[in-house]
DNA sequence: TTAACGTATGGTACGCGTTTCAGAGCAACC
DNA sequence: GGTTGCTCTGAAACGCGTACCATACGTTAA
């Protein structure tokens, strides 16, 4: 393979000039820029990144880690960062941990190791201290509400979003209303939890326990929550759902069984995903490709060592549609 | 900070005996091994991997290559890529090309420039040609049928898939059968084309221009087809889509004017996603995930020097719903 | 006229770990 | 006793590009 000092002889300059030819720098003159021009055209010559990492002590490369790739949430998160990657010249080096701890060890590896300038968290299950140590090594943001005081994060407001979607149905008339959530241990499930009680309690709304259901994640999930439902002696009127797709599983059953929606039961949504439209979904809109633009942007911000605030908080909306 | 230089003189041995520590080498005695891993520890030493990757020629990283991450089925493909990645310590550099050629050469010289050690391409609109330069530099392995020799193949059969799908129309009794497919220039989408071309002229069957649509990807492109179609004072009795997302359009917008489906409109989708179960969409299953793990093994044995068959097919099953 | 400054170029150290080669020590085998 | 072969260790070269410092020349300002 031919490198620098190749072609510094063949331009008869040194390798100096020619890291200067390649990198732009504005001292050199025109014959001696042509001459290493030539040079590598005719020689064929490719750089090393390799050496050019080892040698400017950076990479240009970030780290993302996300327990599933294929998920709607985080897919749409890598998306909005991909797309700010492009925009900075940065490569995106993923990372699936299945909310496994070695493997996010093993990731946070990549930054000591000074293979990522940065990192990027979509979702930790690693303890505040282990994130601490790691700051030491390098830049890192969390896409989640973060315990660490040492790094910086980004994160959707979900009690204000939850919020939005309990007023819509108050002012509807509702006040009868269950809740559906996914992982009641994650940071976001116990948020949603916590913000809903809340709430119930501020409106004095009715409530029973039958009217909770958590750990549900799919379509499926949705029809078996239907059907419980449907089978209860007193029902709520309106349920507000963690999730899209089980919000269109209990759609999809009231439908079958010939449940009206809204009219005799109304249902809420989160992600406004692709499938909300068509079941005609009111749902919360979650800027989940602007969450992880924002992420990067961030990171990218704190790597040219420019300050940034250390908490961000996006906004949701509340998309209304007919099945409220 | 400390290399294995200042590891070597704490421990009073060589670099190279630290090197051997390091990489497990089975020639250290004992005593000089548990010198240099004291060492290690009190002088908190972190290896440098930009180091390692220059001497050794290579980074255990491969380059992954998609038109658009959080399109379910390139996240998918991606998160089968992950899970064999993590299987064999490889990490995932991830690219995402917006079927954009100047960010797919960016991308190729990742190769190029020895940033990772082989490609996998999920989609990619570059010429056999440029292909064919880039395998010079490294592994190459294509998800989609690829008409350059020099790189190897996985892919899903989409003409046995297709003819799947049309099979099951022609025995309920369809001969005016449309077609909508998303990108007509990737090798998914000419392969498709020419697939549905070949059975329709096998079987006779007839055919009109307006009868056939590309570039669709969302539900909102299917809504607009759908528009199209019962505009036309001609048209087809069944329509075969290359995307679920695309197919709920089209049901959605028949629905909406009173279209019956399937006995006015039949209509089968790709990809056996989510949504197909609430619409009740025919669908074609594809063993994505397999896909990203089998194009990942097959990358690993390459660049391990291992022969592999240069195009490997995968099935795919017909899901029959109540959309046809 | 001289000091000061900008332009242009090269020498060399530096970033850091791996690998090749040479050699020493020691055991086993003929 | 001599040869063969394995275990263990280190010196030095190698992979490759960047950045600092020194230097030389030309120009402008004082």
């Amino acid at each position: 393979m031919t490198n620098i000092f190749e072609i510094a002889q063949k331009a008869k300059v040194s390798r100096t000039t020619v890291s200067r030819v390649l990198n732009n720098h504005p001292y050199v003159k025109a014959d001696k820029r042509d001459a290493v021009l030539q040079a590598i055209k005719e020689l064929h010559y490719v750089p090393n990144f390799n050496a050019v990492h080892l040698s400017k002590g950076k990479t240009n490369i970030i780290g993302v880690m996300v327990p599933k790739i294929d998920h709607p949430f985080f897919s749409q998160l890598i998306a909005g960062i991909g797309d700010a990657c492009n925009r900075h010249g940065y490569s995106l080096l993923l990372h699936q941990s299945n909310n496994d701890s070695n493997q996010e060890l093993e990731f946070f590896n990549k930054l000591k190791y000074k293979l990522v300038d940065g990192l990027i968290l979509g979702s930790t299950i690693s303890p505040p201290h282990v994130l601490d140590e790691m700051a030491i090594y390098g830049k890192i943001i969390s896409c989640e509400v973060s315990e660490s005081k040492s790094i910086a994060s980004v994160f959707i407001d979900h009690e204000s979003g939850l919020q939005l979607a309990l007023d819509h149905l108050r002012e509807q008339g509702h006040q009868h209303i269950g809740l559906c959530i996914g992982n009641a241990k994650s940071g976001v499930g116990i948020n949603r939890k916590q913000s809903f009680f809340n709430y119930q309690q501020k409106y004095q709304l009715r409530w029973h326990a039958d009217w909770y259901f958590d750990g549900k994640y799919t379509i499926e999930d949705g029809i078996q929550v239907a059907r419980q439902l449907f089978s209860l002696p007193d029902r709520p009127t309106a349920m507000v759902v963690g999730s899209d797709y089980v919000a269109a599983g209990i759609i999809y059953e009231a439908r079958k069984q010939g449940v009206r929606v809204p009219d005799s039961l109304a249902v809420t949504g989160f992600d406004n995903q692709p499938i909300s439209k068509v079941v005609e979904l009111s749902t919360i809109h979650q800027p989940i490709k602007e969450l992880g633009n924002t992420a990067a942007d961030l990171l990218y911000n704190l790597i040219h060592s420019h300050d940034v605030p250390s908490t961000n908080k996006l906004n949701l909306s509340f998309i209304k549609r007919n099945s409220t």
